[in-house]
DNA sequence: CTATAAAAATGAACATGTTCATCTCATTGA
DNA sequence: TCAATGAGATGAACATGTTCATTTTTATAG
C-alpha cells in the first residue's frame, strides 16, 4: 500500500497544515494572542508535534517571512529599468506591498528584527531568506542604467538592504490609521530619490562616503 | 515602636533593594538570563512582593532607563553653547556615554523600543522619562546660537529625539567588538554635523522639508 | 494596652513557551 | 508473514512570567 508520492510526504503535509493554521490564527488574533497550544489544538495535533516542525514560536512567523521574501524576490526580477535611485525606491515599495496584507501576523517581526539572542532575523536559520532579499537590492542597483562600478554597487546594495529593514520596522511601529505616515514617508523618499538620487554619486567624496558607511554597516550587523 | 523616618519608608527601602538587586543581576547575567525568581531570591523576598513594586519584568529595566535618563537630563543643562548641529551631536554622544556602562543590563531595551503591546518605551508609564529626554533635545536646539524659530525648533527637537532612539537601537544591536561601529558612525555624523549642519537650514525648502518630516514622525509615533 | 485598618509580604496556583521520555505505525529486509 | 527500524506523534512535566487569596506586620485610634 501507500506511498503514492515521491517520498514520505506525510511530514511535509503536517508541516504545511501547522504553518497554515498558525498563519491564519496570527492574522485573526495577532501573534501574542495566539498560543502554541491554540495552534496545535486548531490543527488537531499535540503540542509536541508542533515543536517537531518549528523549533520555537518565532520560527513560525519567520517561516511566513521566508515565504513572503520568496514572493518578493520573484516580483523583483521584473523590476523596470531606470536609474538606480528609482529602482531602489521601487524595490522598497514592492517589499511593503508584499508584506502589507500580513501586517497583523508580522507584528512579531519587529521583535525579531531586534532580537539579540539566538533566533531573530539576523540568526543562522534565516540566513537564506536574508541573503535572497539582500541580493534583490544589490541587483536593483547593479541592473540600473546608471549603475556604478561593482564595489560601489555592492556597498549601495547593502545599505539599501539595511534601509529597507529600517522602513519595515517603521511601518510595523507606525501607529497612524492605515499606516498613512509610512505612505507619506515613502512619498518624501520618492521625491528625494527623484531629485537628489541621480546627482548624489557625482558629488565629490560621494564614493568615499558610501564606502565609509559600508564599513560601519558591515562591521555592526553582518 | 517607631517610625523614625518622615513617613512610612519601609516600602521605598524594599523597592530600592529590589531595584538594585535586579540591576546587579542584569549586569552580571544579562536580562534574559535573570529570572524574576532569581531577583526575589537574591533579595531574600518572595516573588509576589517583587510584583508589588514592579508590575512586570520590563518595568525593572525601564526603571533603570528612567534613572539614567534623569542622569542624562542633569548633564544636559551644562551643554556648551554653539551651533545647533554641534549641540545636537553633543546631546547624542552624551546619551551614549550615560547608557554605556549599562549596555548589558539594557539589552532588553531594544525589545522595549519596539514593543507594540502595552508596556514598552512608548507606553504610558514611561511618558515622564520620555518627555524629559525629548525636552533635552528640544533645548539643545532652542539654546543654540543659530537656533531657528520656535516652530522649527520644536520639529527639529522631535526629529533629533527619534534619531537618538535610532542610534541607541543601533548601538544595542552593534555586534562589532566594543561597539566600534557605533563609534565610527558617530564620527561620520560629527563630520556631517560640522560640514552640512550650519548651512542645512539655509537651503531653499529646508523649512518645508523639516515640517513635512515632522508630520510623518508625530503621526507615526507620538 | 488593645482593636483595627492599612501596608507589606507570602507562596501557591496559573498561563504559556519549551523539552523529553514514550508510544504508534508505516516501510522494509528477510 | 513478520520482526526491526526510524519517522511521526503524544502528553506529561518543566521553566518562567504573572496573579491572587491569604497571612503578617505596622501604625494609630480609643
Amino acid at each position: 500500500m501507500g506511498r503514492a508520492r515521491g517520498r514520505s510526504q506525510k511530514g511535509e503535509d503536517t508541516r504545511l497544515l501547522l504553518y497554515q493554521t498558525a498563519v491564519q490564527l496570527f492574522a485573526e488574533r495577532g501573534y501574542e494572542q495566539t498560543t502554541m497550544r491554540d495552534i496545535a489544538a486548531e490543527a488537531g495535533v499535540s503540542v509536541g508535534l508542533l515543536y517537531r516542525y518549528f523549533p520555537n514560536k518565532s520560527a513560525v512567523v519567520l517561516a511566513l517571512y521566508d515565504a513572503l521574501s520568496a514572493d518578493y524576490a520573484e516580483r523583483m526580477v521584473t523590476l523596470a529599468p531606470g536609474a538606480w535611485a528609482t529602482r531602489a525606491m521601487a524595490a522598497l515599495e514592492t517589499s511593503l506591498e508584499v508584506l502589507g496584507p500580513h501586517r497583523a501576523a508580522l507584528a512579531a517581526l519587529s521583535a525579531e528584527l531586534v532580537s539579540t539572542s539566538g533566533h531573530g532575523l539576523f540568526a543562522e536559520p534565516t540566513a537564506f531568506s536574508r541573503a535572497r532579499v539582500q541580493r534583490a537590492f544589490a541587483d536593483a542597483v547593479a541592473g540600473a542604467d546608471d549603475a556604478p562600478d561593482g564595489e560601489l554597487c555592492a556597498a549601495l546594495g547593502r545599505q539599501l538592504y539595511v534601509a529597507h529593514l529600517a522602513v519595515i520596522l517603521w511601518w510595523l511601529l507606525d501607529k497612524s490609521p492605515a499606516q498613512r505616515a509610512t505612505s507619506r514617508l515613502l512619498g518624501l523618499l520618492r521625491l528625494a530619490a527623484g531629485g537628489l538620487g541621480p546627482m548624489l554619486l557625482l558629488l565629490p567624496g560621494a564614493r568615499a562616503a558610501v564606502m565609509q558607511i559600508d564599513e560601519v554597516v558591515t562591521d555592526a550587523l553582518l
